[in-house]
DNA sequence: GATGCTAAAGAAATCGTTTTCTCAGTCAGT
DNA sequence: ACTGACTGAGAAAACGATTTCTTTAGCATC
């Protein structure tokens, strides 16, 4: 924002051209007032005057000034979004679906990526609110809720995902992990697996904790009890995934597959796999969650369980919309419901020396059926 | 935004709380422009009154109104940063160094993906315009620049990278591409190949051409004259990497190694070089471009030529902060440089049978030093 | 033809800051 | 003691919109 200073007439005859709601006034031979009025569609203003002052916004290539209408409209139009990590590319595909949809509905967006650090989390909630979002999607799966009291005080509308306080103006985006973790387990199972690892989240984490019960109970659902030893914590990262791999190899009974957390684990997984040099799947099978894009592309192909980005970052919008536009709407609280699939690939196969050729391919399209 | 109908006095007493810098003024028994001259430390003031001032804001836990301050001041603080293609894991990082340094420099940031088409270009200079950022960041490696147009007609300043117009408020990020690419080529090359391969990027990108350019020149250097059919165009998607390794794969001479515009095309050769049955590097060597943070464990790792995000982010904000601080600064256009390096990883090898063991440890052990 | 009502547009207040202007004091120099 | 320069702080004018309050004009009603 430069050409602060232009104010004082230069003497080459030019009007000092400052484009503001005046200088269309003034074109348009009307009120400010009117042009505002036009702007916002108010529908009292007669039609061939509006016309008017279209003409003379368009010629002029003028639009206005977003920070004076927020100061005095007490909107700024603003959504916050924080994510734990932008570098995972799950959230830039959320990011991405929340910005189209939220700028769809005129709704600018403030991204801020956590990291894991409440530090940062806290700095970027004080940031949000000195830019006066009218809502804020907190899409970091569940943590440092203490934190976020500051925004829940100044009542900022506020959407979760999986649990939140029961508060008005606080929605929650409700994951039904189970359907797709469910998938999962009998897939493995139906071709024979037993020995189920899996590598969990950060249990600092809700959703971490959603997961690994939702592993857990399928699990019993399929008649398999659950060898504590090969339930692992991870972190979310490929690193992490690596790690949880090579504790797993080092158990006195190797598991025959493993159910990642995120596709992030499940990319580390199959990294170390390939440096222990045993052959997914047919040494051993993989699973993975969130189905990001790279997901197809791994060797081999990772079979995940696919979480709705796109239903993710709808459903957020909406729900601080409703929240946004409906400052004394006594309906708080609405939950959303967000699906899970299992999505078949490559990286899942029977377990070693189970099975002919012949029995593999017919379980394997029962299975897929 | 709520609470704007608390204005009306309400009966239990309490005053209607509204946090302005009145409230402060009041409560220090001073004047608006003495906090307001405290907040932004202007050293006319007395230490004792500031004092007294800070302890207020602080127990009242106050921030100021951005967009009051933003109105009035002229400067927003926020910049506007224009990425090619969110989910290309190489802008995230990228995205996340910029922010990190813009916030520590207090700018906020307005993040935009334009997926390579020009509307959405279009659309989000407009949101940019309306915002009034004090500089935007355009991250797509040279393309559309008549959109540019409008952000350049209202002076706002802008930074490129490769190449952009030399106006005053228009800085470049100039990238060595030659550095990192003709490292890569000289390792292939020491390891005995003559026939690589590359697969740029969408040509209309300044970027790729460097690129290509780079890439010629380096092979030249070697010795060896460019085969046109192994020069293919990709579009820096895995699907491109895909669809151009299988052009490579159907020429009447398959080279023996192909160097990428990115990483994100290499992890599509990886992928295609595996369905087509062929060990990577025993059978092809890859080489990629940017070194994005899962070429650490693709299968096998990713020898690619690394462009330092941090860098490029360090250097934007730079550019862009060095403009904005400055309005009236008669020194434009800055260039920076940004450097490239190759990081041999295990995605490149020997040609396919032409060397023994004993020269192949012989050879690398040059080619690392 | 005076009155009341309605529709449409202008005038003015407002939002919460920064910044310019103004005005008391204070102090030094003669 | 009087002037001039300087300090520090308050009063008031922006900033560019929205929104409330007024005004004007037109029309129907009695």
């Amino acid at each position: 924002m430069p050409d602060k200073k232009v104010k004082s007439s230069n003497h080459d005859g030019k009007p000092p051209e400052r484009m503001d709601i005046r200088t269309i006034a003034r074109a348009a031979n009307v009120s400010i007032a009117t042009v505002s009025r036009v702007m916002n569609n108010v529908p009292t203003v007669n039609p061939r005057m509006a016309k008017r002052v279209w003409e003379v916004i368009d010629q002029l290539d003028y639009f206005p000034n977003t920070q004076a209408r927020a100061l005095v409209s007490g909107r700024s139009r603003i959504f916050g979004l924080i994510v734990s990590e932008i570098t995972n590319p799950f959230f830039p595909e959320l990011i991405q679906g929340f910005e189209d949809i939220a700028v769809e509905h005129g709704y600018e967006i403030l991204v801020s990526s956590t990291n894991y650090d409440p530090k940062r989390m806290s700095h970027c909630i004080r940031r949000m609110l000195e830019r006066k979002v009218e809502g804020v999607a907190v899409m970091t799966f569940g943590i440092e809720e203490p934190l976020l009291d500051q925004l829940a005080r100044r009542k900022v509308p506020l959407v979760f995902i999986d649990v939140g306080p029961k508060r008005p103006s606080v929605s929650v985006l409700k994951v039904d992990y189970h359907h797709g973790i469910r998938q999962g387990v009998q897939h493995l199972a139906a071709m024979g697996h037993r020995d189920i690892a899996f590598i969990t989240g950060p249990m600092a984490l809700h959703s971490a904790q959603s997961r690994r019960a939702a592993f857990v109970g399928s699990l019993k659902e399929c008649g398999i009890v659950p060898e504590s030893s090969w339930i692992v914590e991870g972190d979310h990262t490929m690193e992490g995934g690596i790690a949880s791999m090579e504790n797993l190899l080092a158990t006195k009974k190797r598991p025959t597959a493993v159910m990642c957390s995120n596709d992030m684990t499940a990319i580390g997984v199959l990294h170390k796999l390939y440096r222990a040099g045993l052959r997914v799947p047919d040494d051993f099978s993989v699973i993975g969650f969130d189905d990001i894009h790279i997901a197809e592309v791994t060797i081999p192909p990772l079979t995940t369980v696919q979480m709705s980005r796109f239903e993710l970052a709808r459903s957020a919008v909406m729900a601080l919309r409703a929240h946004a536009e409906n400052p004394n709407d006594p309906a708080p609280q609405r939950e959303y419901e967000i699906r899970t699939d299992l999505i078949v690939r490559e990286s899942t196969g029977f377990p070693r020396g189970t099975m002919t050729n012949a029995k593999k391919a017919k379980a394997k399209s029962a299975t897929n059926a």
